[in-house]
DNA sequence: CATGGACGTCAACACATGTTGGCCTACAGT
DNA sequence: ACTGTAGGCCAACATGTGTTGACGTCCATG
């Protein structure tokens, strides 16, 4: 047997369960298989993470890295909002992990609702005052992730991510940006 | 102890059931919880239905008896729509169950584009022929469910059923009409 | 060279789950 | 009144889970 490195093993465990975390969800991705993919044993994940919930932890964390918008020309702005929020769907992220979690687990749905209100929140508010208008669009990107990366809805997998951005934006930049358009 | 029809009791299960996996998914529901819920021993539950995929199987039956749109003066349809859906959402229904479980069981999911495919699909087909469109739209429809009911994001879940309709209506109304509407 | 600590495995525990078969009991039909 | 059947309960089994502790083994450091 070859040693490892532990910082390497705890990362290869973090590589293996953010994988098993986005394709199974919390109760189904088991530590027994996390430490399979590992190509180690299950005791170890235990000694580096303490326990299933906090590895889940480990694999929750997720900076969106958004930028200031203050300032961004508000025509380019829901288009990059949408094309940096895709980004991070793809495997290997941590978003990924979080939704699919994140609706039935309750630690994940809290921490969903904390990347929301620490993230999203604070940069879409650089656009508008009103919250509502956050949760709108927030609602208008989850449900494109939703049904893109978890359900596979068809029309929406087989379009590319430039095409999606197109199709969203718009929306997108209408649900900030109201008040400077007539009504249809 | 009183005795209850089988029919009855079979109803108790279901209901029992369509509330324990609307508030857990499929995974953390048990056959045991459902069966403390509904007043009856496990046991009954496997003689009714067979297994808990079975009972899940039922629980999952959804019609979401969409009429039919073609003709429907296009200024009203989508807020139509939107508010249809939504209606599905109350405690009872099969949706919640359907969107908590698809997330994380193959099963679940199957069933979800089933839906998708053979009652929103052709609803929706009668307003525009571009099936991308439906996915757009079913995209904004089910997230605005997931992040309300769901995942319960603050903005969403204190605004009143007919504010999300009028907010949602024109970004949908926009996805199946964007042919005869100028680009902002 | 020894020796302690980090890396790693193994076997087992305690528990929860889906599922099964046997048994009891009330009620309807004769 | 007798009895078959359907409604219901109980105890148990097999399995998979998170978690733990004891036991090896390599390597760097004295």
């Amino acid at each position: 047997m070859t040693r490892r490195s532990g910082a390497a093993t705890k990362a290869g465990i973090l590589e293996a369960a953010l994988a098993r975390f986005a394709e199974d969800g919390y109760e189904r991705a088991t530590i027994r298989a996390v430490a399979a993919d590992a190509g180690i044993d299950p005791a170890m994940v235990m000694r580096y993470f303490g326990s299933k919930e906090r590895l889940f932890a480990a694999a929750c964390e997720v900076d969106l890295g958004l930028p200031d918008l203050r300032g961004a020309p508000r025509d380019e702005v829901a288009a990059a909002l949408v094309r940096h929020f895709l980004s991070h769907w793809e495997p290997g992220e941590s978003l990924p992990v979080l939704l699919r979690a994140g609706v039935t687990n309750a630690q994940a749905e809290e921490r969903l609702r904390e990347v929301f209100a620490a993230q999203v929140m604070p940069a879409v508010a650089a656009l508008t005052p009103d919250p509502r208008r956050v949760g709108l669009i927030s609602a208008q990107l989850l449900g494109m992730a939703l049904c893109r990366y978890i359900l596979k809805f068809p029309p929406l997998t087989t379009m590319t991510r430039e095409e999606i951005v197109a199709a969203i934006a718009p929306a997108v930049h209408r649900f900030f940006d109201l008040d400077n358009e007539e009504k249809t």
